[in-house]
DNA sequence: TGCTATTGTGACAATGACGTGACGCTTATG
DNA sequence: CATAAGCGTCACGTCATTGTCACAATAGCA
């Protein structure tokens, strides 16, 4: 039933709260290994090679963004996805530590369903080989590393949203997405949007991609979109 | 119509509380039944089987995480996700709230909108969709992961009840069923439609699968109808 | 061959899902 | 501070889908 469980490294200074995560996680099949501080962190990482660490922000003595940055500076360690745990209100932390290296963050309180859910989503899309690549699909090109869409060597000019939305798109072709799962994958799990509101960046988008490349964002009536190369 | 909404139970004192939430989540489409005390609840809970339960904190009686650990203790409830409500400042309880296994929690005062708001992400959440297989009969290839028919590579433009038509079929072959019996499993058991409707829907389908494949759907006369590969 | 029950077929109005433009709000940018 | 850009929401228009009907076609049977 349950695949091997891949190993999670929790670093936090409250033991109540490793405690809890280490329960969630237990209970949804992954192995657990704790740290207190940056320090047996680091060695952990080293001796272990987690799958994917869980970070929180507050940490005495070496802060959780410098622990990460350090991590991101080494080959070995680079490829290993890092969750940061913040408070709430810590907006700035946040931007900080997504520049650090960071691949998601979660706001305390979290309850033990979103942090596994998270979890899953930073693995899944952690597929080491796919991130940095650029994607080309019929003449449209996303490039990850230039943070660029071309179309035929013709830049196009989205926002964030609409640029996060196609990168999804184009690194998930042929399978129908539900605005749902969609709000999941491209805003994150925690923000409460109208699922119309997917609606209304498929429209921005395809605008932005023009006669030459709407086709390639399919309405599935009923369920939700799809890309795709093939007529619909 | 057939939109039969998710069950929700809110369990609080306040009776005025109560007809706030029952009167927000019944405009946004969501059957409401109530509760005032714990033990009310759970047989609310062991008899109605709702999707979802909206807990107030402070309860006479059994306290609410009382309330929540005994669901999740028990196997048959432990899925039923669970938002709690608390007041303004009790940073304390929604720890343990979310510790005794709450999956969010909303402080009041709050309106109908966030309610509903968070209500939908945690159902979304709550719910992930199973990954089914591709079937394929004789060339003609229904993918539920990417919610698409094809022939021979050809993708087939059909309604979301031609689909769910066919998928019933395509998992279902060889065996003959009556009206009746299709509207119960494709349209969903308490519709009221003519049976005749099937026939449209029959025909439709047909339609769509061409002459290459409409011979897969067999009419049964005096009986209904059946999915099968082989002729007669 | 006729007769009747059953099914096929095209059309139609009502419904609902989706596309589209605009608006106000927040946040970056100068 | 002013301006611009991006975002989420809404209201309205448009179109696909749906259930139903009337009638044509067909199979089974006397």
């Amino acid at each position: 039933m349950s695949k091997v469980g891949k190993k999670v490294l929790v670093v936090d200074d409250e033991a109540s709260i490793r405690e809890m995560i280490a329960v969630a996680l237990g209970m949804a099949g992954y192995d657990c290994i704790e740290a207190a501080n940056t320090q047996d962190a680091h060695a952990l990482v080293i001796d272990n090679k987690p799958d994917m660490i869980l970070l929180d922000w507050m940490l005495p003595g070496t802060s959780g963004i410098e622990f990460a940055r350090r991590l991101k500076r080494d080959d070995m360690t680079a490829d290993i996805p890092i969750i940061m745990l913040t408070a709430k209100g810590e907006e700035d932390n946040k931007i900080q530590g997504l520049e650090a290296g960071a691949d998601d963050y979660i706001t305390k309180p979290f309850s033990p369903r979103e942090l596994v859910a998270r979890l899953k989503a930073v693995l899944r899309r952690a597929t080491p080989q796919g991130m940095d690549e650029p994607i080309e699909v019929s003449g449209l090109k996303l490039d990850p590393i230039c943070h660029r869409v071309m179309s035929h060597d013709q830049p196009i000019d989205i926002g964030p949203t609409e640029y996060r939305l196609l990168q999804f798109f184009m690194t998930h072709q042929e399978r129908a997405y539900s605005r749902a799962q969609l709000l999941d994958q491209v805003w994150g799990g925690n923000v409460y949007v109208e699922e119309r509101t997917v609606d209304v960046h498929i429209r921005r988008l395809r605008k932005a991609l023009g006669a030459q490349h709407d086709h390639l964002i399919q309405t599935v009536r009923g369920t939700g979109y799809r890309f795709s190369s093939k007529e619909g």
